[in-house]
Parts: C-alpha cells; structure tokens; sequence
DNA sequence: CGGGTGCTTGATACCGATCAACCCACGTGG
DNA sequence: CCACGTGGGTTGATCGGTATCAAGCACCCG
C-alpha cells in the first residue's frame, strides 16, 4: 500500500482513535480495490467473505425487495466503512454496494477481522463504534421517513450543512443530486421540486452549487 | 433479584451465550424496575445514565421532531435490551422509551457497564451482537417503509409469524393493534384497513386472533 | 349506567411516485 | 463543423396511497 493510501485510512472512521500498534496489524490485512460507475461491490443476499473501508468516491448502499425494485440504506462518504456489522455476525450481505464514480476501497477478510477483533479491545472497540454511529444515523433517517416532508428533508439537510449562526451561505454538494435523493428517500424529481419551491425562500441551485440567502428564513420552513 | 426475574434476565438477548462469570457479574449491576402504561422510561435528549433489559412486557422507543409529533423507531419485547449503543458513546438518549403496558426492567448503570465491556470480551462481544441485530432490523424497517405499501407490510408481518410450508394458521398478535400499526409505521387506521381488504384473501381478524385461511394465496399479495 | 379506551369506517386532502416530454452539457464520429 | 447519442436534471399531468379529521361502535370497569 502507499503512504497516500495508508494515510487515506489511517483517516478512516474505522482507524481513528485506533493506537499505533493496532492500526498498523490491522491495516497489514487491508487490499486496495478499485471500482469503476455503477460497478458492483457486494451483492445482497452472497455469501459475506469482506468488510470495507472507503477510501475515495462514494458508495450506495442498496436493498431490493421481491419485485427487484431497490433503495438507498445509506450513502458512504470517504472514510466510511460497509458491511462492518458482520463481524458480530450473520454469514449473508444484508445489502449490495455500487460503486458511483471512481472508487477506491480496502478491503478486509471478514475472518481475519473477526480474529483480531477478538485479540485486540482497541479493534473491537472502533467496530462497535461504528456500528453504534450507524445505528444512531439509521434511527434518524426513519424518523424522518415518517414524519418530514420532502421540503423539510431538504431544507434540514442543507441546515446540517451549514454554520447556523451565519447570515447567508454557499453549500457545495459533494455528490449528485441523484444520490443526494436516494440518500433522503425521495425520487430525482422529488428533490427538484424541493430545490424548485426552495428558491422562494432564497435558495438558489445552479448544479451542486447552493447558495442560501437567509439562513435563519430557511430554518423556520 | 428474586430466581424469576434472574431467570428472565439469562434468557435475554443481552445474556444469551455469556458465560456464567460474565453473566453472573453483570446481573450484580442489574437493578429491577416496574413501569405502569404510558409511564416514561427515558427520555429523548437527556442525560444518558442507564441502559436496559425489558423482562416482561412492551415498550415503545419513539423520537419526536420539532413539532412534537413522533413515531416508533422500535417496540421491545421481553429478552430485548434499549439503550445498549450507548456503551459505545454518546451521552444523551437517542428516542424516549414508553411502557406499553405493565413493564418490568433491568437496570443497569451506563458507566459500569461500560467498565465491564472494556475488561469482559463476553460481554462486549454480547453487546456488540446486539447492535449488529438492531441495524439488520432498522435496514429492513427502512427498506419497508420506502418500497413496501401498508398492505404489503401487515401480509408480510403476518407470513414471517407462521409457518409457511403450512396451509392456514392461527396467530396470536403479542400487542394491541396500536403497537403493531407503530410497529410497521402506520397509522392505527392505516391497519385497520389492511386488515378489511385482507379479509377478501381469507384473513379473518378477531381481536388479536388472526385465522388466516391460504397462506399460498396470502403469498401472492 | 356513564365514561373511558381501542378499534373501525367514512370523507377528504395532500403528498409524492410515476410516466412522459423536454432541456442542457458533453463527447463522439462523420 | 454539425449531427447524434447519452446521462443528468427539470417540469408537467396524473394517479394512488396514506394521513387526517370526524363519527360511530364494542368493550371493560368504575
């Protein structure tokens, strides 16, 4: 791996707070892989043989159900980390991955990491973590699933986005809207007709570039 | 502890596959407590200081937005434990937790847990079981709520509590229809009328007794 | 009996999915 | 240079599903 890379991980959510000591046996199990758009990484239902660290790019995690029509569970971001939660258990991949864009992932063998995890509390420790911080995401996207509306899906997103105590601000988004949809639950169209009566409360797009007029208008929508 | 509710809590999902040490260890923490319906357990944004074990009855976990409406994220039933990702960071309560019901619960203190997952690898494995449990669970709720109709979530409901390979059954519902609709992110109503248009595929609702007359048939929904 | 509580049913409104058309930016190849 | 295709995004029209509000019903318990 090379210094580039190593530091890309070393960064990662699943590293941080890890010692030395315990990065560096854990980071010897890691293989680089790269994947091209609309590539796929894992498969829902395979058998489960690796967990991932994303290095670069952006990453969809998807379910289908019967009929073959699929979701967004989560989008990873740089530094996430996927199908970690197999270390507790479970044989199967609850989820596929796809690649959007240029990818670059390490990949860990499931086995080893288990093992490790066994050894080293540090280890363990980063993976509950993990699990915990997606457990807490989960929790709020099904809240508001149920009770937000799309306008104030988005409008909350861009608020996370964006120093609250300022007047007015630029937010550039760091994916396609495309994604930006799927990850709130909402249809491509969804979303621009969010962005589309946004604009009255001084929200204007122009591709991923959002600039917010009156940050403290938006907040009461 | 009396030997009953001792028994209870080693059938839990948080002592399930601990060894008697570790068991016997962290049930020395356990602190029993009794709720009566619509008491509050925890509360959403307070100080976090215990987590929990439910031995008998239901409890709802519920996160409300801005307005004050809220929905459940989860309901317990006996064995299940709520707050347990705190152990992992994090120092307010997520959701509040509501008895439904009588409610009987094992407390445990937040810091002492804590202490005892870093020195006992059972139990911090245990822990970690039951995280990975509650985000498979959360990823399926997720991916019902966004691609399944309230028809397709209450046949689905009721298929995954019989035997399939049977021709009809008879299922016992564990709560009031109240819970259930929470439970599968409907409205009381939105069940309601599930249950009426199941009527016409051979499903006969009494009560909390459901006689469902083709489970084939019911499949094909 | 009266008054909860839980459940059902009906009427209405609204949100968002879906389908279709269109626009635009871009790249490719004649 | 232009014709063409492609992929992402927008916009419009329509439809279906579910929330919401309101009323009525069954049951239990004081």
């Amino acid at each position: 791996m090379m210094p580039i890379e190593t530091s890309l991980l070393a960064r990662s959510k699943l590293f941080e707070g890890l010692d030395r000591v315990s990065a560096e046996r854990l980071a010897e199990y890691g293989e680089l892989m790269w994947f091209g758009p609309r590539e796929i990484i894992i498969r829902e239902g395979a058998e489960a043989t690796s967990i991932f660290c994303l290095l670069q790019g952006y990453v969809r995690l998807c379910k289908a159900n019967a009929d073959g029509r699929a979701i967004d569970i989560r989008i990873c971001e740089p530094g996430d980390s996927f199908a970690e939660c197999l270390v507790a258990g479970g044989s199967t991949y609850a989820y596929s991955a796809h690649a959007a864009g240029a990818v670059m992932v390490a990949r860990f063998d499931l086995a080893e990491v288990k093992a490790l995890a066994h050894m080293d509390r540090d280890i363990s420790g980063a993976l509950m973590r993990l699990m915990a911080g997606h457990l807490l995401d989960l929790m709020e996207c099904i809240a508001s699933d149920r009770l937000d509306t799309a306008l104030q899906r988005v409008t909350n997103y861009l608020l996370s986005h964006c120093m609250l105590e300022q007047q007015h601000a630029t937010i550039h988004l760091p994916f396609q809207k495309n994604l930006l949809a799927g990850k709130l639950g909402l249809t491509p169209e969804a979303l621009s007709r969010a962005f589309a009566t946004l604009k009255s409360a001084g929200v204007a797009v122009q591709g991923r570039i959002v600039r917010i007029g009156d940050i403290a208008a938006l907040r009461r929508v």
